[in-house]
DNA sequence: ACCTGAACACCGTTCAAGT
DNA sequence: ACCTGAACACCGTTCAAGT
């Protein structure tokens, strides 16, 4: 064998910007739980210690990753980009056009946000950083909050609609992700569903009467329309409270 | 110094329930990330390993000391127990006595939840392990379709209404608890506020006028109020879908 | 049946040393 | 200024060995 040189490590140079969307995409892949530090150097091409001159730790790393997923909500939800969603369930006939464009533009928010969390499931289990103070964050808070500024409800109003619906959005997305999560993969979304729905028949359930009967709601149901259905229950209260 | 017979190791007893209570006890202590198996071992005085004679592992664990909590939020939701809760802010006026009454069973079982919550501030960003199928938390949202049932509201609306309060529920707590968290311990509540609505004030924030000027509703604000607040925006939909 | 603790395979974080 | 990787102080989990 003839004598080689010592390897010298390549320096890979990196940015903030670039760690935080490589996380991203390790996150979307692998989860919440398969982010680790090492892994995320790896796929840089870099040393592990690398990363801490960019970001403090793991847990200012997972703020970063999702203030920019915060910002492309906003974005796109004050924006006038076209994207689907189900028809609003609100009955506005005869109301202010300010009541009525601040009810549109909430709804517009709160379903692009939510087209976020579907889109990144390991997401909307992060809501304890929602309080972080980071900017785009922030930025969400104000959109939505304007909107209702707009509507004509009362500063206290504002306060408690704008974070009702933010943590609405939260909540219901951390729930239906979860049972994403919950079920075994390789089975359809449908068998999935039919699976939950089937083991609330079972004994330890007994006397729960409510929740077999809701099962074939359950098994037939559609994420966005489900979740569009309660934001449409809230935007409903915020009307009901501008007039 | 006189010989002395090895010290034999004590055998711990356990039972499920006792390794479940000492772990609430650990987590309202340290919060989440101050659980370990191994702190929790020498809690209850005997080995790392017996814990896994109990349970399956850490997650499961966790979802056992979240069913609790939801125990006891049903049991106090659907009692007659007296507790405290702000005014509910609904218009109930001249409707069906079925829809009173399930309005305002609603409330009452998102009230109970939302106070275990405030007990055990760790709990709101567990909302992952909701759809376990925990047969506590399975309790808590049979009892909370039972009462939309009352109101008369049709199965779709039953299933969407009940995922919605307790998306809303978990949601907005785990949005309040996260805000404890970022703050500094050692300053009162009120400062607590004031710090966060002042640093909205800053040059980071610039252009969110809005955000601007909510700070003092912030500052001045009561979570529990807050709380009632904005579930008595999804209850008034609830209510408009009833009748 | 139930308990023990060493051993294993990881983590996040720090830091002296490099370029 | 930016990068490296060994070292440190933890974790959760497994399992052969005990009682």
């Amino acid at each position: 064998m003839p004598a080689r040189a010592p390897r010298r490590p390549r320096r890979a140079t990196h940015s903030r910007e670039q760690i935080v969307e490589t996380a991203i995409a390790v996150l979307d892949r692998e989860g919440a739980a398969g982010l680790t530090l090492r892994g995320l150097a790896a796929e840089l091409g870099g040393g592990l210690g690398s990363v801490y001159w960019y970001v403090e730790g793991k847990r200012e790393l997972m703020e970063l990753c999702c203030d920019v997923l915060f910002g492309r909500a906003v974005d796109l939800g004050v924006g006038d980009a076209e994207f689907s969603s189900p028809p609003m369930d609100v009955d506005l006939d005869g109301l202010p056009e300010a009541v009525q464009h601040g009810a549109v533009g909430v709804r517009r928010l709160a379903m692009a946000l939510f087209g976020e969390l579907m889109a990144h499931p390991w997401l909307a289990a992060q809501s304890q950083l929602v309080g972080a103070g980071r900017v785009e964050g922030m930025r969400f808070w104000d959109a939505l909050g304007r909107q209702l500024a707009v509507m004509g409800l009362s500063p206290q109003q504002q306060f408690i609609g704008s974070t009702a619906v933010i943590g609405y959005v939260m909540g219901v997305s951390a729930e239906m992700m979860s049972q994403d999560a919950h079920a075994d993969p390789g089975t359809s979304k449908e068998e999935q569903l039919r699976t939950f729905a089937d083991s609330w028949q079972g004994p330890e359930y007994e006397g729960l009467d409510w929740l077999r009967s809701i099962g074939e709601e359950f098994a037939a149901h559609d994420d966005t329309e489900q979740f569009a259905g309660g934001l449409d229950l809230l935007v409903t209260g915020l009307v009901h409270r501008a007039v």
